[in-house]
Order: C-alpha cells, then sequence, then structure tokens
DNA sequence: AATGAATGAGCCTTCATTCAT
DNA sequence: CATGAATGAAGGCTCATTCAT
C-alpha cells in the first residue's frame, strides 16, 4: 500500500469513529430528520423545508449547518460507505486473522456475515439513501468504490490467500471468491428486508445453512468426506 | 396454479410480447428520451421540459399521451420487469426443461444465466431505472413482487425439485438454492457493469468459473468425483 | 323613436324569435353542452375540451363553428337578453295594452310578471351565464344596457304615464316606478331560486301578496278604501 | 338563538371588526392588488403572477401567506359578507331600537339604508367579487346563505312584528316584508352604481322619495291620511 | 447561532387554438 | 364538415437558497 494510501486509511479510520462533526444538538436533529426524510421519498424528491418541519428547526438553520441540500446528503451518506467498511480499516484486521492458526475459513465467514448484518439493520435508512444516490452523486461513486477496491478488496485477498495456502479454500481468483461471497450474503439480506420484512426466521440456521451453499455448492457431495456443520 | 392465476399469466404474456401501445413516432420519441433522461439523472430529478426537448416536442405533447409525469414512468417501467421474467412465463418453460431426459442442471443455469445477461445488457437503462424507482412507486413494488414470487419462483421451484429428485442437486430449501444462484450472478453483472464497465474480459470463461463455485462451493473437493465441466 | 333605432329593433326581433343560426346538429350538441358547463363553472374556468367531450365532438370541431371560445360565449349569452325583452320588443305591445280601456295597471303587472317568471325559469341557466358574464364582456355589457334603457323602458315609459293619467298610479318619475316593482319581483325570483330551490309554495298567491305590497306599500292603509285583491 | 349560536355570533363579532390577521405590509399589498384584479377579471380569470406584479412582490411570497389562490379569495371574500351583516351582529341592535318608544319604522329603514348605502359605496369591489364567486365556491354560499338567514332575517323580524304591532306595518309575514325592502333598497343601489355610475343625483332626496314607495306602494292614497315625509 | 420572510427560477400541467388529414 | 394530434404560452405552485433581524 502506498503512503498516500497510508495517509487516506488514517482519514478514512477517524471517519469511521468519528462522531461526524456534528456540534450542536438542532443539528443532531436535522440530520435525524433528513435521514428519515430522504430514506423515504428520496434525495431529490424530499425538500429542505420537510426536513426542517420534522427537525423543529427554522429552514434557515439547515442552511447555516450545510450549505446546500446536496452538501447536507454528502455528509449523510458519504460516512456511512466508511463505517460500512470498518472492520476491514482496521490496522489489525487482517493480521490477528491470519495469525490465529487453527482458524476456519467458514467461522471467519460466519463471523463477518454476523457482524456486517447486525450492522446493516443498525443503519438500514442510511444504507439505503447510500445506495439510491450512489448512481446520481460521482462524488459518492468514487469514494465509495475506491474504499472497496483499495480497502475491503485488498484486505480480503490477503486473507483468501492466506486460507488458499492452508487447503481451506479452492484455487481461484480472489476476488471471484469475494464476490460470490458477498453476493450471497447480500442476496440473503436483501431478500429478508426487503421480500420478507415481516417473517421471522431463525437467523443463525439461515446464516449455517448459507454458509453450506457457499462451502459446497449445490452439487451433492461424497459422504462423509466435507462433514456439514451443525 | 389457480384460474385467476392463468388469466394473468395471459394478460402478462401479452405485456411481454406487445408493442407497448406506443402508436405515433413522437410518441416513441417521448418514450425514447424519457428512458434516458430517467435512467440519467432518476425520475423525480428529470424535468418534463428536459424530456420533450430532447424528444423534439412541445412539453404539451407529453401530456397529451401520458396524463402525467408519473404515468410516463409506469408505462416505462412496469413492462420491463414482466419482460425480464418473459421466458419463465411461457407455459411450456418447465415442462420443456424437464422431459429432457439428459439435460444436467448446471446446462440449464448456463442457459438461462446468458441469456438474461443478453437481455440485462440490452435493457440496461430500463432496468436501471425499473431498480431505482420500485421503493417509490408502491405499484411497481407490488407488481414486480407478485410477478417474482407468484412465476419466477414457482416455475424455478419445479424445476429444481427435478434435479433434486435426479440427485443432481442437493437437498435444500428451493426458494433458498434459487436465491443463492441468483445473487451469484446478479453480484456478477452488478459488478461488471457497474465497476468495471470497460474492462474487457472473457465472459462465456467468467460463466463457467462462476457456474464452478455454484455447483461445488468454496471448499476443495475431492479429486475425479466431480469433474469440472469443460 | 329614431330610423336608426327603428332598423335595429327589427334586428332585435329577428334574433328574438330567430333559431339563431345553429345548422347542423353538432353545432346544437356543442351549444347545449357550453350552456351546461358555462353555466356550473364560469366561462373562464369552463374548458373547451371539457365542453367537446359533453357534447361528444372532437375540439377541432367547436372552432369551426365559433372561431373563439369568447365568440361562442357571445353566441349563447347574447340573445337571451333580447329574448328576456321580447315581448317588449312587439310592435303593438304598448298599444294594444293602451287601447284595453278597463284594464287595470295591477293586472297587467301580474301579467308580465308571470310570463316573464316562466321564461326565467325555462331559461334560468343562460340567464345565469349572462349575468355573470355581462360584467367581464363589454359587448355584452352594452347591448344588454341598451336594450333595457332603449327598449324596455321607453314602452315601459309610456304605459305607466298611461296609468298615471288615469290615476291609477301615482305621480312619481316612471323609471323610478319601474326599478322599484322590477326590483320586488327580481327580489322575488331570486329569493326563490336561489335560497330556497326546494321549497313547494303557492307561486299565484305569492304573487298576489307581493302585488298588496308593490301597491300598497307597507304602511296600513283605511279601510275599504283601496280593497286588497283577493 | 341557540347557544351554539351565541358562540357563532362571538366569532363573527370578532371577524366583523378583525384586522383580517394581516401581518406585514407586504401581506396587505397582497390582499390590495387581489382585491382589484379578481375585481376587476374574476377570480378564474385572474393570475397569481399578475397579483404579485401588482403588488409588488415575488409571485412565491403570495403562497408563503396563503395555500392557494382559492385561499386567497376565500381570505378576502369571505370576512366581507361578515361585514356587510356587522350592524346586525351587535347584540344591542334590536333592543336598542324596540326601546325608542316614538321611533317611527320609516326613520329605521332610513338609517339602515344610508349606513349600508355607505358601506356597499366603501367596499364595492369586495362585495363584487363576493357576489361573483359565491355561486361558485360553496365555501362562500353556505357561509353567506347562514349568516342572511340566522343573524340578519332573525333580527329584522322582531323589529317588524314589533312594528306590525305598533301598527306602522301592515299585518304580512315579516320576511316577506323584509324581502320586498331589501330589493327595492338593493335595485336602487344596483341602478345607481351598474346603470349610471357618472351620473350625479341627490342621494338623500331619493332615497326619501324609494322610501315613499316602500311605505305607500304605487296607487295614489286618500288626501291627508298619509302625509308624505319632507 | 437561529430565524423565517422573501425570492425567483423552475416544475408539472392545462388550455385555446391550429392544421394536416 | 369533422377530426384529433400537436402546439407553446401561461397557469398555479414548490423549492432551495438568501439575508435582515
Amino acid at each position: 500500500m502506498s503512503e498516500q494510501n497510508e495517509k487516506w486509511l488514517k482519514e478514512l479510520m477517524m471517519l469511521a469513529e468519528g462522531s461526524d462533526h456534528i456540534k450542536t444538538e438542532k443539528q443532531a436533529r436535522i440530520v435525524e430528520a433528513a435521514i428519515e426524510i430522504f430514506s423515504e421519498k428520496g434525495f431529490a424528491a424530499a425538500s429542505t423545508s420537510e426536513i426542517a418541519q420534522k427537525a423543529g428547526v427554522a429552514e434557515g438553520t439547515i442552511f447555516r449547518h450545510y450549505k446546500t441540500k446536496k452538501d447536507l446528503l454528502i455528509s449523510i451518506a458519504g460516512p456511512i460507505a466508511v463505517k460500512m467498511a470498518a472492520p476491514f480499516l482496521m490496522r489489525e484486521f487482517a493480521s490477528k486473522i491470519l495469525d490465529l492458526p487453527h482458524e476456519q475459513f467458514r467461522d471467519l465467514l460466519r463471523t463477518i456475515a454476523k457482524d456486517r448484518l447486525q450492522f446493516v439493520r443498525d443503519h438500514f435508512k442510511l444504507l439505503r439513501i447510500l445506495i439510491h444516490e450512489i448512481p446520481f452523486q460521482p462524488e459518492l461513486l468514487e469514494q465509495t468504490k475506491a474504499l472497496f477496491k483499495e480497502i475491503v478488496l485488498k484486505r480480503m485477498e490477503e486473507i483468501i490467500i492466506h486460507f488458499q495456502k492452508k487447503g481451506q479454500v479452492i484455487e481461484a481468483p480472489p476476488w471471484r471468491i469475494l464476490r460470490t461471497t458477498a453476493s450471497i450474503f447480500i442476496g440473503m439480506v436483501g431478500t429478508r428486508l426487503l421480500l420478507m420484512p415481516d417473517e421471522d426466521i431463525d437467523e443463525d440456521e439461515e446464516i449455517e445453512r448459507t454458509l453450506d451453499l457457499i462451502m459446497y455448492g449445490l452439487s451433492p457431495h461424497p459422504k462423509e468426506e466435507q462433514p456439514r456443520s451443525t
């Protein structure tokens, strides 16, 4: 990783932990209201007057804290991508994992999946805004793309290669392995949250079965050789 | 499938083939311009005057053909979901496949994937609009949800069960198998089109390797037992 | 009356009887629809497209018969004033009445009132349009004003003077007598039609009692001298 | 009068006196401009942009004070009916008059007529708007109808009955007496203001002669019995 | 810092009118 | 005569943003 990147990383980590430079209580109320409304109607269809009303502040107050409406959006949607990637930003992330001698790849996936799933649930509205506005806000797009290409992909590559060396993961380009795994989890979350938001299911069980599919695929496998986890 | 559904199916199939009741040449120009602009800036941020200008018609002309701006959106974004699901609407879809005695599940996946991938490329902008507006247009949401739950899921379930009986697919809830497979392909397409639109890759090869992952998972498998496809 | 006026009178009488130059059946349907809608929402708030729809013709057809929307209004609202004044246009109107030796003024008022009241009922919507648009259409205003000043007032003046000479009507400027009498009847009709459209009353009786007030006023009068009519 | 009505009365009286909740100077300019233009071209044909221009404010400013154009109309035309009826709203109106032992009915009529005539002259444009829009704005219609039925008619009935008992007014339904008297005055005002706005006449004399007609009617009356007032 | 009245550009939509068919 | 697609000006209204208080 270049020195450039090192500096960027530091900034990102501060962002990931930072309190988002929210200073006054009114500003907090504005942000909260904006999240609610942007998420509900989309950025373009949301009006600053509605946000002001919901936040219980005067319209002018919004523009005291954020120069434009888009500024407000960026200040809300920008950091969430960083936070989503936060675990991968930790300096020790890869090394810690790689040092654990008996760690199973499957266990790692489970840990990450559960952690990020919880994150998604906790920040659903914010992520919704981010996903929706990414195509229309080049800033967001570039920032997020870079984040995942430079940080997440890089870190995960090391780990995947590590497990490939240990013989736990097949030989295939790490990016394809990452993409596939991520897609499956995203698909799982998406289905849960969007198609059947009210259904009550055993999530741990669901994750376990999904891990089965990730690890062994759809094709039946010879008995006893690759015992399924409980 | 209920009789109700039968009727609905017929309507959908007509929609799937229909020329979208576009009658005049000006109307076609309006639709084309609208697709372009909706896709580019999103529905809410698009202006009818811009659409009119791009279409080379007077603004009033739009409203002669579509009662409201939202009407225009629905008439554009509504049918695309049906078309996306079109192959699954064909009466013979399942039966045809199930009758082929030696058909491999993997071959089926490949066929569907290639076909739909082509479709996505051909109608990228339209699908972009659909995906973006679904959360804000209850009509689109319900229609699309029903389409996939009632048609696509139902048809694919039959097929998956069929291959499960033939021992080509592990015993797992068909919906989870469908979800996983679909997610992986969607992830592949998404990555291709969004993250690396310009990169030049051997798509057939990519599909094949992705099928490997779908069929056998990440875990290394005993030699010779499940030979990889060519 | 000047020669000028004589010519005008002739034209007016033709108008008063004329079939309004309505030639085709579609035109008739347009006029009918226009009356309905102008009366209901007012001229400015009525739209030609609504009229066309109600008439069952194409929008263009309206403009084949009437150059503009205002043209349509004038062709509808213009003649109704003339028709309202029609009885006073008849050449023989005054002379006929004046020749009847034993005619009572009260009987004359009764006759006119009943006749015009019926006319109002028969052409309520048209009169509504006329009254509403008079202030905004100078043509209508001038035409109507002239009609009443030159024709109605003139004719009634002769008659009132005649009855003054016969001692049946007090000495007072004829215009004031006409204005008062007309106002009372208009007030009666207005109250009937606007404030209590559904109430069921004995109209003949009402007219008679109103004539009492016109003839003898509010002040109680000595017995036997001016016997009230039954 | 019911308690319900008592409460309503209070509200109305506040309205009748109230400064119409006009707070800023710009709002006052908007109202003034709106009165001018509504009166001139009618509500439907008036445009908010024209009003804004005449008021010297931005068009948006109008909509900050009044949610819709119709809102502006109602806020202008609504109160004027109440103000027109204001004298009849005063709690002491009837009692005061009835207590004056030697009061003549004719004097009462004269007082009211002069007062209201002045009011009409002072608020001509507003009344014009009210009269024109009443048929198209159900709110105005109902409010005004109720006002006159519940307040004006009720109060005047008491008074008329009082004078009937004193023998100054003939026995006839009070509502008919009111209607007739009101019609005559309205006709007088209407003629003055609409047909001959520029003519210069002795108004006091005109009122007096009109009162003659109201009190004694058109029929000549025996000498000396009911001496005409000067 | 906070307010909220004021702005004016721009939005979606309607409308009277025209014209080729 | 009749049609109805097309027009483009104008309408009512919303909105992000500014600024004096």
